[in-house]
DNA sequence: TTTTGGCACTCTGGTTGTAAGAGTGCTAAT
DNA sequence: ATTAGCACTCTTACAACCAGAGTGCCAAAA
């Protein structure tokens, strides 16, 4: 019989008791021996009875115990394996659904929006969200204006996605002229509308370089402050993600060793590893969970990270999730993080369709 | 003698030992007993001398011993004292201070100025930084610019403080032609330019409510979208403070029980109370400290804050600080805050007056 | 009068021993 | 195939104990 199991997975009886085992830790924390289990799973078999099944589990490397006489807690195959396989998600409650479409309609900014999907994604979690900026390949350029400040001085304003605003001061080292700023602008409008920024400046550099001949006079002027307005929106940004409730994770007490707490912390502040971590999730659709190692980053070891990306226009443009231990409530986390991710894209791109 | 201290203070000696006291348990954290003392005051007195010295302090209420048999550490008097009293600040090296200038001078947008301020605080000193935003009285109007995004959007686009930009997209109910709001701009421009934000939607209020016979057309198109505009910029502002290294506090093993941790950072998120603290602090310039419970605020319990206000144009417009606890290197904390205080300041100021 | 050495006392923190409880693995019986 | 029984292991809690650190007080020394 044990051969059987090896060689052609679990019996019923044995992932029906995974499962219960994997649900029972899941909410108690603490390890499950085999009377819990018996009482338990409805089965009406005797401890001994689960203790030979929980042998051949432990063989499979699915769940293990911290010590002899302690009961079992699954491994990272066990959760995965009660991931894929045995777990039945929660339908989400209308009403919630509702909260998240209340919360998130009414807001007008991309950065409020994706605050706002990170902090819902935390709340109803109470783990730590995290949403990542849009890549800047989907950020489509719609109007530029020019405002002199002072003589040195000239303030760009660079309408994008058809609502975000973004501001910046710029300090051209030659003069130019109100008209010159209108007629530039109007150039700038005519010719990139639409493109993302990426492109433009792609475009930008490449024009710059030509032979400047080719080109008339206004065509010149205009690329030259253009360069200079959308340089500064291609440098580093600021932040690569918004996070929020790392404070939740101070709750868990698996966590609560300080050493962890500070590691996990300062692996946020760092910031490059996880931003890797979260771009490889962005290629494809659909829920993805991490469960401890699995992530290969060392700070997230007792975590779990369940994510999924958000489009715009059908284009994946980012990546949300949620950080918790590795025993979270996964049949609620799945459908919230999928869920977020759904309004996520909708908010998004709600804005460019209804002027409203 | 006993009577002495009680009836006028402390002699010499006492302040000494006090002093080192003090220094040495802000150190360690270890209660301080009486030989350390003894050997580290270079008073070549026996422990038993320095004994009754301590009794007598502890009566004063100034040191206090956690069991019989430990040394003693500090009450909240006692830090205070030596705080008042006893406490020699260290100069700065020159060396921080341009390194704060360096990182202060080239950012061009209040945010980030305020954000950088409470960073640098923060990783300085190790503990949590925070800097409140500036009261909205200091923010004054300089110049207002509409843009027609389509038919029911126009793009607000609100400088201030010379060099700020603030914008909003604004829904107006009825028709505005793109000459209305050329118009309605430079009409604003030309009436409110220096005003602050506040005295400004009084005024637009009090506009609105008069019989429009008096005005001409121009003047009462323009109050109607303009009180749209600042109506909006009225409204609740997103935050109160910029806090920064919140984490930091995680490191100190007198606040590291989870319980205080999570006390602690839900009050961080609460927000009032502590606005309240730090509102206190607004009036009157020079640095602030509270020990412990001084701040009345129970959260802040087993920390100390340290504050400073910041000015505009001579004018206290904002507070920054430091929150750690009470056992902080105190003659350090000071001079940090009090530098970025008078720097924060500077960058604000330097905005407005030099346009590079 | 001030300082000091001496001494008894107290409290903490670490170590050790013990007993109870939980859970296991194995074997033999059902 | 299942189960009862049993010996074994490991954790946890508790008590006892000891060493160390520090105190307060008193009487002697300076």
């Amino acid at each position: 019989m044990n051969e059987i199991y090896k060689l052609s997975g679990l019996n019923e009886r044995a992932q029906h008791l995974l499962k219960v085992l994997v649900e029972r830790y899941i909410s108690d924390g603490q390890p499950v021996g085999s009377r819990a289990l018996s009482r338990e799973a409805g089965l009406s078999l005797s401890p001994a009875t689960i203790r030979n099944v929980m042998a051949d589990l432990e063989d499979l490397g699915l769940i293990t115990a911290p010590h002899t006489s302690a009961g079992r807690m699954p491994t990272v195959s066990g959760y995965r394996f009660f991931i894929d396989s045995l777990l039945t998600v929660k339908p989400l409650q209308n009403e919630i659904i509702h909260q998240f479409q209340r919360d998130l309609e009414p807001l007008d900014n991309a950065g409020d929006i994706l605050e706002t999907a990170s902090r819902l994604l935390s709340d109803m979690t109470h783990m730590a969200g995290l949403v990542t900026l849009p890549r800047r390949e989907a950020v489509t350029f719609r109007m530029i204006e020019f405002l002199p400040l002072s003589e040195q001085r000239i303030l760009v304003i660079l309408v994008t996605n058809e609502q975000e605003v973004q501001n910046r001061i710029i300090h051209p080292t030659k003069q130019f002229s109100a008209s010159e700023l209108t007629s530039a602008a109007n150039y700038l409008n005519a010719v990139y509308a639409g493109k993302d920024l990426v492109t433009i400046r792609e475009c930008l550099l490449h024009e710059l370089q030509q032979t400047r001949e080719q080109m008339n006079q206004e065509a010149i002027r205009a690329t030259e402050i253009a360069d200079l307005a959308f340089q500064v929106s291609g440098q580093k940004r600021k932040k690569d993600f918004v996070l929020t409730g790392e404070m939740n994770l101070l709750d868990f007490d698996e966590l609560a060793s300080m050493e962890r707490m500070r590691i996990l912390f300062s692996a946020f502040r760092q910031k490059e590893d996880l931003v890797h971590l979260l771009d490889r999730c962005l290629e494809s659709s659909g829920v993805k969970i991490f469960i401890g190692e699995e992530s290969g980053y060392e700070p997230l070891e007792q975590c779990s990270l369940v994510t999924a990306s958000y489009a715009i226009d059908d284009h994946n443009v980012g990546v949300l999730g949620v950080i918790g231990p590795t025993r979270m409530k996964y049949e609620r986390v799945i459908p919230l993080v999928d869920l977020t991710a759904k309004l996520l894209g909708a908010a998004l791109n709600h804005k460019s369709l209804s002027p409203s």
